[in-house]
DNA sequence: CCAGCCCCCTGTCGGC
DNA sequence: TGCCGACAGGGGGCTG
């Protein structure tokens, strides 16, 4: 479940090994996890294309890792059970029996992308804003205040939690810091996102970027598929609140943490500290 | 505009 | 022990 702290941690853990790497060539063994692009409309242009490119930059936005090579940018996306990482051209290739896909290297290594339950995708564009869907504001960037929250809230009316996962409304934020953060602003994950008042959006906004930035500090969190670049786990799921602890004591109150389905995700609460609404509609 | 559902996939776990 | 259904959830798409 990479979301902005675990892909950012990826990004960084991949600068060092990757810059100044060059690409020589592909491999695949499912079809899917090539998303096709104007540039790129298959394997055989893939390949073609990225041969003899450099590794430049590695940035993220959103969830989405951009490798900015010389002329192209390689886009990377996770999803739930993705991992990227370089290692050795002799390593092991048992040792992980999900690669779907490696980019051959100069040096003696390879670019591999490790992805379980093939729901990610890797793709080879000149232009990522054609690649990636509308995505709202960076929720770490200095701009992102909370009047840049308040204005995204405006003309919404759904359950807050719906809200935080829509990558529109901020980029970045899934299912277990959606869910830390309303706890760290005492909101129920069903309150109408426009029955907020202004303390609330004021303590939701400092909750996000607490999240986010805590979640980067502990190099994301390792509930299952997760690794860093370098094989070893985030520590973030060890300061967990209510993330995947149903039944277990609220660590402000001691109430039972509860959870429900909310926009078909499960959602983890504390029922005193994030009172129910008395009204869902109206 | 929004809630709900399906789909993409496969590993894991609880129940029988 | 083995089988089976439920569950995990990022994101796109469709329907009511």
């Amino acid at each position: 479940m990479p979301e902005l702290p675990e892909v950012e941690t990826v990004v960084r853990g991949l600068r060092t090994p990757l810059i100044g790497r060059t690409a020589r060539d592909i491999w695949h063994d499912w079809a899917r996890t090539i998303r096709p692009t104007p540039i790129a409309p298959d394997p055989a242009h893939f390949a073609a294309r990225i041969a003899g490119q450099t590794f430049r930059a590695i940035e993220r936005r959103a969830k989405y890792i951009l490798c900015h090579l010389d002329d192209d940018i390689l886009v990377v996306h996770l999803k739930m059970t993705g991992r990227l990482y370089v290692t050795p051209d002799d390593a092991i290739h048992d040792a992980d029996r999900w690669v779907h896909f490696r980019v051959q290297l100069d040096g003696g290594v390879q670019l591999r992308f490790s992805d379980a339950r093939k729901f990610g995708f890797v793709a080879l564009t000149d232009d990522f804003s054609r690649l990636a869907p509308a995505l709202g504001p960076e929720p770490l960037a200095d701009t992102y205040n909370i009047e840049a929250l308040r204005a995204g809230l405006h003309g919404h009316r759904k359950a807050i939690k719906a809200l935080l996962l829509d990558q529109a409304f901020v980029a970045g934020v899934g299912n277990i810091y959606a869910d830390e953060s309303l706890h760290d602003a005492k909101i129920h994950p069903l309150r109408a996102s426009d029955s907020l008042n202004d303390d609330e959006i004021a303590h939701l906004h400092a909750a996000i970027r607490r999240a986010l930035t805590d979640g980067i500090e502990r190099e994301g969190a390792s509930v299952n598929w997760y690794r860093k670049p370098d094989g070893t786990s985030g520590k973030a799921q060890q300061y967990f609140h209510v993330y995947d602890r149903a039944g277990e004591p609220c660590l402000t109150c001691g109430t039972p943490i509860e959870k429900i389905r909310v926009a078909q995700r499960g959602t983890h609460y504390c029922p005193v500290c994030q009172p129910t609404p008395t009204l869902l509609k109206g």
